[in-house]
DNA sequence: CAACTCACCTTGTATATACAAGATAATTAT
DNA sequence: ATAATTATCTTGTATATACAAGGTGAGTTG
């Protein structure tokens, strides 16, 4: 036997889930039907179901099915969450402000970063993400627009571009780092900076089956913003 | 069944590892061993140890039998690596200067984060890791002498702090948060930087079954030093 | 009509059993 | 003595079965 049966049905879920067919939420087969689907015992078609639950990638409840969890709860410690969500956790005021919204000839870093053509055309949006109005993260992103054709049609003060391009392009992979930088006048002046303080900046770059979606810059003071981490001996 | 048998197990496992009785790559006892131990099926057994497993708690392998994993696996995302072997995989050549190596009386910041009393004595170290002989982070770590002992008699040129403790006191635990800072004077000569230069700062506090271990300081230079993280659909 | 019961679906726990396959040590044959 | 075989331990895959327990909706009862 070269792939195991329970194998071959987790791949058959990924595979559903990777392509977009099955949504956040959406309703995965029970047991019993992936029993008959497969020809296998219901253990074995347990099996698959239960690894892709403890990976965090389905949610399942006693008595109701089997679904495709969330997105965002399937990171784990770098969680850039959503800064929205993040300062209404503090129950403080959120609000942004939007600066730009367009579409740009992509020069070669950008380009690069996008995994597309030098020169073509990828859209291109700078938030100001404010708590109880005071700025305490600027986003700039850029998106492939083949992957989110009307990103710019989109109205982020009620919707965050990450939580857009997540119901938009299923994503599949992220990557980012974080550095300390001293921020340019512009990037000073956005945030309200007087004086020369370091900022944290995260890069990230997301991917979702068809390819690299968006690259965004997410830069916050380092006197109001600071990443956690954690670990522990899961139970 | 109020407590599933497999989860008295996985319990009766942790809290093996969690007293620091099994050390990293300790065998445990095997499936059949634990089918008589607990007097449930093999299957039963088989579970408790599968998903520990998955957890990244034990590692297993066909034919010899299951072990502790090490410490430095659990960790996902923002894994703080030894940053001696990440100098050597970029194959540079690592070296450190210890700078300062004392006992002195907790104030209350320290006292606190080590949750130890006010004015008690704890180990200090300073020590500068260098990268071909630049340098390239500071560590500045608190300790509590109650579960490290012999901290101030080591010598860190061999094993650097954090592989001590690793190895002494077991860890269950671990949080850190990132920010961006500005170094102060004697932390720009520790780092030999002679412009006003931004730096990552990480503050790491490690817990054992006894308690908070250490308090650590990371600062590197934004021009140098990044922290990387990446997120994907695991198999 | 409303409330209750029951059938039926779902996942959750647990067992007994079978064979495959990797690793090691003892035994046997050369 | 060395090499090959075998026995025995380990984990890995797979099935069939049983009962428990949560959730939903249909049908019965008041």
């Amino acid at each position: 036997m070269s792939v195991p049966k329970f194998a071959q049905i987790k791949e058959f879920i990924l595979e559903n889930i990777r392509s977009g067919a099955w949504q956040e939420n959406h309703r995965v087969p029970s047991e019993n039907e992936l029993t008959n689907q497969f020809k296998v015992s219901r253990m074995t078609a347990r099996r698959a179901l239960s690894e892709l639950t403890d990976a965090g990638i389905l949610t399942r409840s006693q008595g109701l099915g089997t679904f495709v969890a969330s997105f965002k709860s399937q990171s784990s410690l770098l969680e850039i969450k959503n800064i929205a969500d993040e300062v209404k956790a503090r129950s403080n005021h959120y609000s942004c402000t939007i600066l730009v919204m367009e579409s740009i000839s992509a020069i070669a870093p950008i380009a690069i970063a996008l995994g597309v053509e030098v020169d073509s055309h990828v859209y291109r949006s700078v938030i100001v993400h404010n708590e109880n109005e005071q700025p305490l993260q600027v986003e700039e992103r850029f998106v492939n627009p083949a992957l989110a054709k009307d990103y710019l049609q989109q109205d982020f003060h009620s919707l965050t571009p990450h939580e857009y391009l997540s119901q938009n392009a299923p994503l599949t992979e992220a990557r980012h780092t974080v550095e300390a930088i001293m921020p340019n006048q512009e990037m000073r002046e956005w945030l309200n900076l007087y004086n020369e303080e370091p900022c944290l900046q995260v890069i990230r770059r997301t991917w979702s089956s068809q390819g690299i979606v968006s690259f965004a810059r997410l830069v916050s003071p380092g006197s109001k913003y600071r990443l956690g981490g954690h670990l522990t001996f899961k139970k």
